[in-house]
DNA sequence: CTGAAAGCGCTTACAG
DNA sequence: CTGAAAGCGCTTACAG
C-alpha cells in the first residue's frame, strides 16, 4: 500500500509538500508540483480517506434518506443524486425508511452514529420535521416536500408545487366533465396536518369549491401509502363506498397503477367506466395499458437543485433556500371526456 | 464532541480499557465493563469510525455495483441488501453502472479510490470478470450471474439457474401449444459468449431441440437491454421480422412490459394474438393489465445468501461458494393455450 | 485484568 | 516555497 510517506521518499520532498500538492494548495512551486504529480501518477497513489477525514474532523459521507420503499419515482431521483454527487467527488449512503416511520428521528440517530456531512431527505412528514429537526445540525435538504414554513437555518427544500399541481389534476378532470371525483393517496393520520398529502388535498378542495362542485373527504378521499397494493385497496374501498364516482385522482403513479388494477377487477373499463389521473410521471406511465394520464414532476431538476444547494451549504456559510420546480400535465389515455351534465 | 478520551476521564479508566469494552474483548472484568458502559450510554458516545478504520487499516464500506439503471428487480435486491448490511452494522455505498459499461473496471477504480472492504456486483458480464477481475483483491460476490467457472478465490456467486429457468419459460409456452416463439433481451455482443443472456439463450435452444421445434436465432432472437423502451423496440423489430410469431419470451419483466406495449401498438391483443412470458417476477407483474406471466426469481434469498457469504469472507479466511437459488413459474394472464397444430 | 505508549495516514499551523 | 512536528481518535502488542 503506497502512502503519502512513500511518495515523499520517492519524490524527495516532505510529506507536508505532498499533502499540499494533493489538495491543490497555491503555495507550491510549479516545478515541485509537477515532479510530485508524476510520482503520484506513476505509483498510482490514492490518499487514504479515513486518515484525511479523521484529520479534517469532518465526517464521512452524505446520507440520503428515502421515505417509503419501492417507490419508482424516488428511485429515479436517488439515481440522479448519486450520479451528481459522484461527479463532485462526494460519497453517498442510502437509507430506506418505512413509509410510516419517523425519518427525522432516524436521521438524528444516523448523525450520532456516522456523522455525515450532509443529509438529503427524499420525502418526509412536515410534522416530524417541525418537531425533531432542531436536533440535527448538519446541512440538509428536503426533496419533494416544502420546508419553507419551518424556518430551520440548515434545511433547504426543493419540491413541486403540490398544491398547484394537484389543482391542475383535479381541474383536468373537471374540464373533462367529471364532477364525481375520488382522491386516493397520502399516508395521512391525526397529527399530520402539515403533511404533503394534506397540502395536495387542500389544493383539491379549493378547486372543487371554485367550481362549486361538492366534495366530501369522508366519502371521497381515502389515504394510502405509496405502493401498488395500497393503491389497489384504497381504490377498492373508495369505489365500494361511493360507486357513483366517475374519476379518481391518485397522488402517485404507483398508487394509480394499483387503482387501475382494482377498477378492472371490479369490472370497470378504463377510461370508459372510470377515469384516472396519477402523479409523478414515472416512465412506465407511458407504457401501461392504457397509458396513464398523470402530472409529471421534474425529478431531474429536483435532484440537481438539491445537490447543488447542499454542496454549496456544506462548504460555505449560506442561507437555506426553498424552491419550487415545474411540473407538466401528461395527457395519457385514462381520462375520458364526459358529456356535460347540463 | 465526546471522544474515547472523555469516556476514559469520566469513568476513571484508561482509553485502552474503554476500547476493549467497545469492541467486546473478553479480558475486561464484568464490573469495569458495566461501569464503562454506563458512562458511554450516559454521554451518548459514538466512536469515530474514521479513526477506527484508519487504525484497523481496513477500509470504509461495502460497495454495491448495480449494472443497468432503472432496473426494478435489482432495486428490490439492493433494498434487501442494504437492510441486511445495516442489521450487521455495515455501511454500504451504491454505484450505478451503465448497462453496456465494464463494471469490473469500474470496480477496480473504486477499489483504488475508496478501498471498500467488500464488493457486491448486481448483474455483470462474465467476460469482463474473466478478463479483469484478477485485479481485484477484496472479497466479492456476484449476484444473479454465476461465476462458478471462473475460479477466482475471492469471488462467490448466487444466482437463479438461468438455463433451467429459461428452459421452463420456453417449455411453458410450448406446452401451451406455441411453436413460433421469439426471444428478446440480453445485451449480447460479439465477445459475450459467457454472458448471462447467452446462458439463457442456450437453455432455450436446448429445449427447442428437445421438442424438435425449429429455432433460428438470427430471425427469432433480438438482444436488448433492461428497459421499457428497449423492450418495446426489440419486440417491434422481432414482430416485423417474423410476423408469424405467436409468443415471446422476454428475459426481464421490464422488457416484457415494453414488449406488451409494442404488441398492443401494433394492433395485437394480448394474449389472444400474442402470448408473452417475462422473467424476474417484479411486483408489478401482478398488477399489469393483463397480468404478466413470468418466472419469479427469489430476490430475497439471493440478497440474503450474498450478504451472509460476503460478511463471512470479509472476516474469515473462507473459500468462495457458488450457489443457485430457486425460482417459480408464475401463471399470469399473458399466455394463451393454443390448439395444437397437429 | 489494566495502563502507557506507539502508530495508523493524513493536514496544518509554525518556522524559516 | 518548504520542512519538521503535533495531533486527529482510535487499537493493540507489550508490560506488569
Amino acid at each position: 500500500m503506497t502512502t503519502i510517506k512513500d511518495i515523499a521518499r520517492l519524490s524527495g520532498y516532505s510529506i507536508g509538500t505532498i499533502s499540499r500538492v494533493l489538495n491543490n494548495h497555491p503555495d507550491v512551486s510549479e516545478e515541485t508540483r509537477k515532479k510530485v504529480q508524476e510520482v503520484i501518477e506513476r505509483e498510482g497513489y490514492q490518499p487514504n480517506s479515513n486518515a484525511k477525514l479523521l484529520k479534517q474532523r469532518t465526517y464521512s459521507s452524505i446520507t440520503i434518506l428515502v421515505k417509503g420503499r419501492m417507490n419508482v419515482f424516488f428511485g429515479s431521483i436517488v439515481e440522479n443524486i448519486q450520479t451528481l454527487l459522484r461527479e463532485n467527488g462526494e460519497e453517498a449512503v442510502v437509507e430506506y425508511i418505512d413509509d410510516f416511520a419517523n425519518e427525522v428521528l432516524a436521521a438524528v440517530q444516523i448523525c450520532l452514529e456516522r456523522r455525515p456531512k450532509g443529509l438529503i431527505f427524499l420525502g418526509g412528514n412536515i410534522e416530524y420535521f417541525r418537531h425533531d429537526f432542531g436536533k440535527i445540525e448538519v446541512p440538509s435538504v428536503l426533496l419533494t416536500n416544502s420546508a419553507a414554513g419551518l424556518g430551520f437555518d440548515n434545511l433547504s427544500s426543493f419540491t413541486t408545487d403540490d398544491t398547484a399541481a394537484s389543482q391542475e389534476a383535479i381541474d383536468y378532470l373537471i374540464r373533462a366533465g367529471h364532477t364525481r371525483i375520488g382522491i386516493i393517496g397520502g399516508s395521512a393520520n391525526e397529527t399530520d396536518e402539515g403533511h404533503i398529502d394534506f397540502q395536495r388535498l387542500a389544493g383539491c378542495e379549493k378547486i372543487f369549491a371554485r367550481h362549486k362542485i361538492p366534495f366530501d373527504p369522508a366519502l371521497q378521499y381515502q389515504p394510502c401509502r405509496f405502493s401498488l397494493r395500497d393503491g389497489y385497496e384504497a381504490a377498492d374501498i373508495l369505489l365500494h363506498r361511493d360507486p357513483s364516482l366517475t374519476a379518481i385522482f391518485a397522488m402517485g403513479d404507483i398508487i394509480a397503477l394499483g387503482a387501475m388494477r382494482a377498477a378492472v377487477d371490479s369490472g370497470r373499463r378504463i377510461p370508459d367506466d372510470l377515469s384516472l389521473i396519477g402523479y409523478d410521471g414515472i416512465p412506465y406511465a407511458r407504457y401501461s395499458i392504457p397509458r396513464l394520464s398523470t402530472i409529471r414532476q421534474d425529478a431531474q431538476n429536483i435532484a440537481r437543485r438539491g445537490v447543488e444547494d447542499l454542496l454549496l451549504r456544506i462548504n460555505y456559510d449560506r442561507r437555506p433556500v426553498h424552491e419550487t420546480v415545474g411540473f407538466r400535465v401528461i395527457a395519457g389515455e385514462t381520462v375520458k371526456p364526459l358529456k356535460k351534465a347540463y
